[in-house]
DNA sequence: TGAATGATCACG
DNA sequence: GTGATCATTCAT
């Protein structure tokens, strides 16, 4: 017998099949709240054995073109090009010397636009999660841009990867949020104004 | 509340 | 080449 919520089986996930390009190539502010509810995921762990983790996206932030917080306010720049190019393609950054970040690019090509991924909550591969979190407790595993891309081994060499699957993608497998509220964005001091932050109201990883 | 930590960008 | 800044995290 097999739960669908509670199983770990790796199939019920695997099964599931990468949300396409056209769900990407769209106003970047419904792409953020149309990706709340959706499963990230990751497989691979750069070459150093089989792995997979997945995790319910439970909080974004848009940006695009017409935005003094976004990283293309000023113009095409070499780290930014990303965003500029092909939407359903992942842009990660490093950043404070420490953490990458995942986004994923929005938008018709030509226009710059992408989601920053803020949390996720872990439904596979919690044990991977957990050892690489080191000691964290659960809440802190995936709570946070920094830590989810930890958690699920997302690296820089997943920035321009493609969204349509195998090593890392969104599915949509049902489950909506009942609740989704915005607020400004986290750590961002232009556009203040804008309530381009978006989350689960009822989740604990927000 | 502040240190850590290094890529990025504007400037010249 | 230089220095300020940074879509953060963790320990004090």
């Amino acid at each position: 017998m097999e739960n669908s919520l509670t199983s770990s089986s790796n199939k019920n996930w695997v099964r599931l099949k990468p949300l396409s390009r056209s769900f990407y190539e769209r106003d970047t502010i419904t792409v953020s709240r149309e990706l709340l509810g959706k499963v990230l995921i990751v497989s691979g762990n750069g070459g150093s054995g089989a792995s997979m983790t997945a995790g319910r996206i439970v909080e974004t932030e848009a940006y695009h073109g017409d935005d003094l917080a976004s990283h293309c306010s000023r113009g095409e720049t070499p780290r930014c090009a990303i965003m500029f190019g092909n939407p359903g393609v992942a842009y990660v950054y490093f950043i404070y010397g420490n953490y990458e970040m995942l986004n994923f690019v929005t938008e018709k090509k030509g226009y710059p636009g992408a989601v920053l991924i803020r949390a996720v909550e872990p439904v596979f591969g919690e044990t991977l999660m957990e050892k690489r979190r080191r000691r964290q407790p659960r809440k802190l595993w995936t709570s946070g841009p920094g830590r989810l891309c930890r958690a699920m081994g997302i690296r820089m060499l997943h920035n321009g990867h493609s969204l349509e699957g195998p090593a890392l993608f969104v599915a949509d497998d049902g489950q909506r949020p009942s609740r989704i509220l915005s607020s400004p964005r986290v750590g961002i001091n232009a556009a203040k104004e804008r309530m381009w932050r978006f989350f689960d109201g009822d989740s604990e990883f927000v």
